[in-house]
DNA sequence: GTCTATAACGAGATAGAC
DNA sequence: GTCTATCTCGTTATAGAC
């Protein structure tokens, strides 16, 4: 293999991706630049727009990388078995450790900056929350039939509820700096979704 | 009364708000100028330091404008006799009418911006989450005496997750501008908290 | 209250040397 | 792959005339 050159692989694109991920988790896509980055990773603005040529596709990479990060952290949950509402504790202790890092889920923060976002990554933007929905349309089903969980309505409009649940929680918490807020609301989230001979919901 | 000049009354003040909070709800704080409200006004930049000496003086308006109309709507809905389950569909049309005009919550909105506040907008951003907790906590309450709502937990938990749910289910759903996709954590929200006597919970 | 003009700065991005 | 230097533009904000 020659060297690929170009956007987005090597040592330096991934510290390039980490330090611009924090960044855009905690103050926005709109409010950093490629100064922050460079004065953090002590390289020069040039040297961030070889790997990424454009803050868009900085973004893109971003997305990508996180979307898959993401999908992998839910094969994990997959790859053993647990009862549904185990399954949804685990889903959930995903967000609250992006929470605890004092940072918003990154696809949350960009669904808020939605419409200044470049046409790339909205798509990717979208299948983010897509993909999460069948995951959890698959988990609630499990649930229904083991008698796990117990809810009216639609399975998908169950997964709704829980993504937007937990992406609101996260929103809502860090203005308080306070964990706690967002494990009240998935407590009451997953308590509207146990089934009644299940009492005691099970935690973190 | 003289004049009183400095920052805040007035025609134009109240205009260069409107315009601005749309703004912000559609793009971000961050992600909006003097410049684009100036446009669409037809004033010159210097007009509206004028009115607003600085964009977080702008800032602190837009938010105290905004709690403000939003507790006039919390007492509108108190003002007249209504089960607890009515008065959360109530308040879930005020989320709803903000999303139909492809907005966000102005508050959710700068949820996501905390980190990049002034300092004199973040005690009135959270005091909004506060205050709105707390009303839906005396609905929860109501809805627990008159039995038209049963739910595990805290009345605290049920509210907090109440706020979530619904600006999570904004911030979502407008990526996929589909307002559907509000309804439906919406619905699912209040099927759990709805009492199983009151099988079909009442709508829009 | 509104204007023109401009200051002062930071943004994203490029050229070209090394 | 990284640098310095520079370009161009947009941003918030101010000065001073009307």
């Amino acid at each position: 293999m020659g060297k690929r050159a170009q956007s987005g692989n090597g040592e330096t694109s991934s510290q390039i991706l980490d330090i611009a991920e924090r960044l855009v988790q905690s103050r926005g896509f709109n409010a950093f630049s490629y100064a922050d980055v460079a004065a953090e990773l002590h390289v020069s603005k040039a040297a961030l727009h070889y790997h990424f040529a454009s803050k868009a596709e900085l973004g893109e990479a971003l997305l990508t990388r996180y979307a898959a990060r993401f999908a992998g952290a839910l094969s994990a949950i997959d790859a053993e078995p647990a009862a549904a509402p185990q399954k949804l504790a685990a889903y959930a202790n995903l967000y609250r450790e992006v929470l605890e890092n004092q940072r918003m889920c990154l696809c949350g923060m960009l669904a808020a900056e939605y419409q200044t976002l470049s046409e790339p990554m909205r798509p990717i933007l979208m299948a983010f929350f897509s993909d999460n929905e069948a995951w959890l349309g698959r988990v609630l089903e499990q649930g229904r039939e083991e008698g796990t969980l117990d809810f009216a309505g639609s399975i998908s409009t169950a997964a709704r509820l829980i993504v937007a649940a937990l992406e609101g929680a996260m929103l809502v918490a860090r203005p308080f700096g306070d964990v706690a807020r967002f494990q009240a609301a998935a407590a009451g989230l997953f308590a509207g979704l146990a089934s009644p001979s299940s009492a005691g919901a099970p935690d973190t």
